[in-house]
DNA sequence: CGCGGCTTTGAATGATGTCAAAAATTGTGG
DNA sequence: CCACAATTTTTGACATCATTCAAAGCCGCG
């Protein structure tokens, strides 16, 4: 058997404060699985009977409404968990998992979930950390929809994005994986005509840049203003 | 000193499977507190010193935004814990609580929070799972924000409010606290005026019925079938 | 080189917000 | 019991942001 080591999760969030040999254990009954760019890691409504944790790649966070519309409800960058809906007493996935580029996965069958947070009882609080800070992303982003218009929802997005996986260049700071409009336009509850035209006008004033399927910030507290809603006003 | 009785909190859904003498063991250390209607139990941002169970009465959770907008997050019935911030590892209450009508709660000091999950394990896997509940509730509501027009996101509104805290009546269902159209209209994300516009046009097609500060669904299915979008089209 | 996905752009439409004012309801104090 | 004040609700006219519809351009890949 191939024996993983330890120091491929010691240091990820989840797994803060628990001892290497017990890591050790912990990866004894994970299986790595590598997943190609477009793929599902786990569908909508499906029965939930594992959990996963990202060791490289990126993943988009998909729902999908009865008639058909999508909305990105989140990326998942590496380090993090996906598939805990055992962890809140679900038996199925509430959304659809999607390998935005080339992924390498660690796959736990989801009844362990329970086993580890009773064995080691960090690991269950820093689950329970994480939830709470998705329950607050969610809020905010519902906030978002309720009182801001477009211009802003888009400009909070990408700053958002820029903060969770933006590689500083010359000309700004890249967000480091393939994303299009269409993408950013299901992120925030618009269309992706409208993600465009707001690009185009910013990339004249010098805010952003990019091109097909990506998307680079130039000037990132130019956007800040924008998003925050200090612009023309008094 | 006045003993509070077992039974005001037993059958409540986060003292589920807790036997009755530790309850009355939780109920030493909490403090009965009236509220009157309009005051708030707790302000966003404050430190979050105690956490609430709502005994009687009904609670409005409101987040502001820095520009001075309001977003109503939720309402919470009796049976409820609310200020639980703790149990996600914050130190602030993330948003205002206000009485809608006069509120009986039960107060306890924050600090015994952990102490609670530690010793009876339901009451901490009760409150994970209402949290992973509202987690849900907050995505779903960020999914019905990006997709739907308002006309729909109202009449889904007012259709959760008659779910959580309808009481039936010759009319109909009626919603059984006072609730405004500012109030419906910050649960939306839309304005007074237009909620004012959709409630008047389904009262004449007989599907709501009201006054001030009152709604009561008169057609629930009609209103469902609104509300699901099957409506006009093919 | 041609095809398929992505992106851009224009014009027209429509749903909602904004502004403004009047009407209805409830509570209060005399 | 009435009149007033305060709040809530209704309604109209208008402005506008964003979607929709339509079409063309672009880019990369096979």
């Amino acid at each position: 058997m191939n024996r993983l080591d330890p120091s491929l999760i010691s240091g990820m969030p989840p797994f803060e404060g628990i001892a290497p040999d017990d890591l050790a254990d912990m990866l004894r009954s994970a299986r790595p699985s590598r997943v190609k760019e477009g793929a599902a890691i786990f569908g909508q409504d499906e029965p939930a009977q594992s959990f996963f944790l990202l060791l490289d790649g990126r993943v988009r966070v998909v729902k999908t409404t009865p008639d058909g519309q999508q909305v990105v409800m989140r990326y998942i960058m590496p380090g993090e968990l996906l598939g805990i809906a055992q962890a809140l007493g679900r038996s199925t996935y509430p959304a659809t998992a999607l390998a935005v580029m080339d992924c390498l996965v660690l796959v736990w069958n989801g009844q362990l979930w329970s086993e580890f947070a009773a064995r080691w009882p960090s690991f269950g609080q820093n689950t329970y950390k994480t939830v709470g800070l998705r329950l607050q992303d969610a809020q905010t982003q519902v906030i978002e929809m309720a009182t801001e218009q477009v211009e802003r929802r888009v400009a909070h997005a990408l700053l958002r994005l820029a903060h969770q996986s933006g590689r500083k260049t010359d000309n700004g700071i890249l967000i480091d994986f393939p994303i299009s409009r269409q993408d950013i336009a299901e992120m925030t509850g618009t269309t992706l005509h409208t993600v465009s035209r707001l690009l185009t006008a910013w990339e004249e004033k010098g805010l952003v840049g990019g091109g097909r399927m990506q998307v680079c910030i130039t000037d990132p507290h130019g956007l800040l203003l924008l998003a925050d809603g200090r612009t023309g006003r008094s």
